[in-house]
RNA sequence: GCGCGGUUAGCUCAGUGGUAGAGCACUACAUUGACACUGUAGGGGUCACAGGUUCAAACCCUGUAUCGCGCACCA
């Protein structure tokens, strides 16, 4: 057998596993295979982008997922893909081309400019899938889809086709949430409401004169002054304290014009002046006031949001000028004509577009929408249980989402994309999405469309706009599988999905709703078995966000994120996997710090490093069956605790099952670290060493047939160590991969207390050794005085005596029948007292506190044991099983109190 | 405003009724044979706060504070 590197060396290792897995075919899904299918579509990313440490994270838990399945004998396909993106593909693309060659999109025609795209994607698109190989990610590559795929475009289409004809899909001049960066509409999931500093204007309304009144005005609290012109009226509460205005005009203060006093429910007396300014063009609440009370919708934004309110008017000077710069303006001319009262600080929340970071414009526009299908079903399907989330949390935000939907702006104007298949007629003329003016609204009229994929014919314009990219991938679950070889009826309903539980409502709510109205798997028989064959998953995962140390979210711009390469070089793929598993908390936010990848690697090394020290003790037996060898009570103990790392209150499987990876990561390291390398292989060393121990073969098998259990439990969370030393320490010859995924280990019917009882004997005597500040590499004498159920009952043997010697580093452990004649340092462990010289190794003031401190602490303990027993009304109700623990605690107590004092006496 | 989640050691997190835990960081000691990506020991906590339920509360209930997230017709 080789001998082991000296420490774990992940670069020798990982490629060359990873391109042997790929070339053997492991991954590969077939779906002619007998086997129970398990399967996963990996959430595509942005097919230009670049892996981050929450693509790590997502997928390392898909992998563990699937290698687990692969493990328990079940057919896996685990499907991987990227997205198209289209806005922000779109701007990235036309950021180089303004960089490099100084141009935009327009500078170009249509199909030059998607041209541009696919070759900025054939040029970038593979960083991300080759990233998620350097990570061991086992999906399925040779059946990788892309958004934008020929078939897979074509089935986005007639989906939308389907939906028209449904009348599901409508177009409509709706109120849309605008971004004047990206000059296009976005849904209203994709709004990111952020508290903005602004300011509260007041605005003096004057009345238009009536006969017999005075000269009077009503203020308007306002944080859009630059919107007065588009003002249509006033609205205040019916029957409220303005109410007797109602009817009146006012005079619009800028575009001086009069404008109606209206009563309506939207206005809440106690918010500003309790005088609403309506402009139904620009705000969301002002355009249904416009529909109930027929007022003039007028458009004085372009849409990149610079004001255009044409005519001769008295505030002509904004015109061109930018919404923000046009506030400024406004307010200094209301300020100019005393109109403004006062402006006050006030913070508001504003809606914004994350990829530009522009504050998005309430904008009247011509867009395409969705109502939703399905809507009571999708509600049904968790409530009922059909799909569980994982935290359940997150079922609440699902279904208040549903119960307050509303239909979906599903058309983008941009050009990468699925075009929509719309089409007008040829005598029609579409005015261009992107011409740099306010839209024209005439709500009345009709457009001869036909909704087809293909042109019906010569002089058929086609609809300039793309869809929303979740429009395509909310097929995502089902349509990846349309290969006509049978995966989708092997492989669909897929298992379980991981994803952010930041894309609840833009991609995983819809996926749902796509398998329930399109039903990719057909009907059934009966509602239920319909119901339970078009699911798009049974299972959903939300993993937390990644955050740095200081709570802010990781991202390119903060420059606080860290390059998930670069800590594969560092501290290797299993490292990285390994430690960010164990850390997530669940249903929380993940707090990255990079000590975290460290420790994973340093457990990978222990892990590498056990084995070494296995594999110097002779070849490894990848049958070895312990349970037919003579052992020692060390090995039973090891057998032991590896049953309960299976079966045990808290447990491998029931982690897992509970999807709770950080659980079962950390209850694997514990078992690895503290009971494994520093128990079993410190005493296993002791029959190592001596040829002719009678237990030395038993401990040899134990220690193969736990190793065994390790590497294979571990090897989803960490498949490139696993697989290595799997491989090359002989357990197997082929790999790990396709071994059995172990679920549970019998218990040694001879195994004892003993092993436990020496273990706790070594840590009381080491903290004595520690206490009087031995130096740890000084070998000295303990004594031991043997409780009588060690001396009679279960003898100490020679063996437990050389193993807890080695554990104390002692030169000698004296069994005595009696305490020694000149007493040192004692300590009670569950074997007896044990005893240090009183000679040379003390000072006797140092000894002095530590007895001290060790009393006080006793008599704490006892205090607060007695206090118990004292209580009557505890005594009654506390059950008496708790009660006899107090009481044998109480015991042992007093005896220690007793010693204690006796050696406190002795150091006077 | 409503809803969800968090608040436990310097840091990151476990801990669903019975004497407060782990890893990291810190301190001391140790480099002969698995591993310094190591070993041994130590210091360090009014479990956010206030009430309540209970024989007994970090844990259950109510309220408050605070942080994060989601939702809302936030002029």
């Amino acid at each position: 057998m080789p001998e082991l590197a000296k420490a774990y060396e992940p670069k020798q290792v990982e490629d060359r596993l990873y391109q042997k897995w790929q070339e053997r075919g492991y991954f590969k899904a077939n779906p002619g295979s007998s086997r129970k299918p398990y399967s996963i579509v990996m959430p595509p990313p942005n097919v230009t982008g670049k892996l981050t440490l929450g693509h790590v994270l997502n997928n390392t838990i898909q992998d563990i997922l699937s290698r687990k399945a692969r493990m328990e004998g079940k057919e896996v396909l685990w499907l991987p893909g990227t997205d198209h993106a289209g806005l922000a593909t779109q701007t990235a693309v036309e950021k180089h081309l303004r960089q490099a060659e100084k141009k935009t999109r327009h500078d170009f025609t249509r199909e030059e400019f998607v041209a541009r795209v696919w070759k900025w994607k054939e040029e970038f698109g593979g960083i991300i899938t080759s990233q998620l190989r350097k990570i061991g990610c086992s999906c399925d590559w040779s059946r990788e889809r892309f958004t934008l795929d020929k078939d897979y475009e074509r089935a986005v289409q007639e989906v939308f086709v389907r939906l028209y004809q449904e009348g599901f899909i409508y177009r409509g001049t709706r109120m849309v949430n605008w971004c004047p960066g990206s000059l296009t509409a976005i849904s209203d999931e994709e709004v990111i409401p952020r508290a903005q500093k602004g300011f509260l204007y007041y605005v003096k309304y004057e009345l238009v004169p009536e006969p017999g009144t005075e000269p009077e005005y009503l203020v308007v609290a306002t944080t859009r002054p630059e919107t007065i012109m588009a003002d249509a009226a006033l609205a205040v509460k019916p029957g409220g304290k303005w109410a007797a205005y109602i009817g009146r005009n006012v005079w619009r203060p800028l575009h001086r014009a009069p404008i109606p006093v209206i009563p309506d429910d939207a206005v809440e007396e106690g918010f500003g002046t309790g005088v609403l300014k309506v402009t139904p063009a620009h705000d969301k609440t002002d355009y249904e006031i416009g529909k109930r009370h027929h007022l003039e919708f007028t458009d004085i934004l372009t849409p990149d949001a610079r004001i255009h309110d044409p005519g001769e008017h008295d505030a002509i000077e904004l015109n061109g000028l930018d919404r923000f710069a046009a506030r400024k303006r406004s307010a200094e001319m209301l300020q100019e004509r005393g109109l403004l009262l006062k402006e006050e600080p006030y913070e508001n929340t504003v809606g914004f577009s994350e990829r530009a970071n522009e504050a998005i414009e309430p904008r009247l526009s011509k867009q395409w929408f969705m109502r939703y299908p399905n809507v009571p079903e999708a509600l049904a399907l968790l409530s009922e249980g059909y799909v569980k989330f994982h935290p359940e949390h997150w079922t609440k935000v699902y279904a208040h989402w549903l119960e307050h939907i509303q239909d979906w702006c599903i058309s983008r104007q941009v050009w990468w994309g699925h075009r929509i298949p719309v089409w007008y007629a040829p005598e029609m003329v579409e005015v261009p999405s992107d011409i740099m003016m306010p839209v024209t609204v005439n709500p009345l009229a009709t457009n001869d469309v036909v909704c087809q994929i293909d042109c019906p014919g010569e002089g058929w314009t086609q609809d300039p706009d793309t869809l929303d990219t979740w429009f395509s991938s909310w097929l995502w679950a089902y349509e990846t599988m349309r290969t006509g070889d049978g995966t989708r009826q092997k492989f669909y309903p897929t298992s379980a999905l991981v994803t952010g539980p930041d894309i609840i409502f833009l991609w995983v709510a819809r996926m749902l709703i796509a398998g329930l109205h399109f039903q990719p798997n057909g009907e059934k028989d009966t509602v239920e078995k319909t119901l339970e064959a078009n699911l798009a998953f049974r299972d959903v995962y939300f993993t937390g966000l990644i955050r740095d140390r200081q709570g802010r979210k990781l991202s390119k711009s903060l420059g606080n994120s860290p390059e998930p390469l670069d800590l594969v070089a560092k501290y290797g793929a299993d490292g990285l996997r390994f430690g960010l598993v164990r850390i997530a908390p669940q249903g929380a936010d993940i707090c990255f710090d990079e000590k975290q990848i460290e420790e994973g690697r340093n457990f990978c090394n222990k892990l590498w490093n056990i084995c070494r020290f296995r594999s110097m003790q002779g070849p490894i037996d990848p049958n070895a069956e312990p349970f037919k060898h003579p052992r020692s009570i060390f090995a039973d103990e090891m057998l032991d605790r590896l049953h309960y790392l299976h079966a045990g209150e808290r447990n491998v499987q029931d982690a897992l099952h509970q999807f709770n990876f950080s659980e079962a990561a950390s209850l694997i390291y514990d078992f690895v670290w503290n009971e494994f390398a520093a128990r079993f292989v410190e005493a296993a060393k002791i029959d190592f060493a001596h040829g002719d121990s009678p237990t030395r073969e038993g401990t040899l098998a134990t220690f193969d047939y736990v190793m065994s259990h390790v590497l294979r439990l571990l090897h989803p969370f960490a498949p490139f160590v696993t697989e290595e030393l799997w491989c090359e320490l002989g357990f197997g010859t082929e790999t790990i991969q396709t071994t059995l995924w172990p679920t549970q280990s019998p218990r040694s019917k001879a195994w004892s207390p003993r092993a436990q009882e020496i273990y706790q004997t070594a840590d009381i005597g080491r903290t004595m050794r520690g206490e009087i500040k031995l130096p740890s590499n000084q070998k000295v004498p303990f004594s031991l005085v043997p409780s009588s159920l060690v001396s009679e009952e279960k003898p100490f043997t020679d063996e437990q005596k050389s193993v807890l010697a080695a554990f104390l580093n002692a030169s000698e452990i004296k069994v005595l029948s009696a305490p020694p004649a000149d007493p040192g340092p004692k300590a009670f462990t569950p074997l007896g007292e044990l005893y240090l010289p009183a000679t040379g190794l003390v000072d006797p003031a140092a000894e002095k506190d530590r007895v001290t401190k060790e009393l006080a602490k006793t008599e704490k303990d006892l205090e607060q044991t007695r206090r118990k027993l004292g209580d009557a009304n505890m005594l009654a109700k506390a059950p008496p099983a708790k009660v006899e623990e107090w009481r044998a605690l109480e015991v042992t107590l007093i005896a220690k109190e007793k010693s204690l004092r006796e050696s406190l006496g002795k150091l006077g």
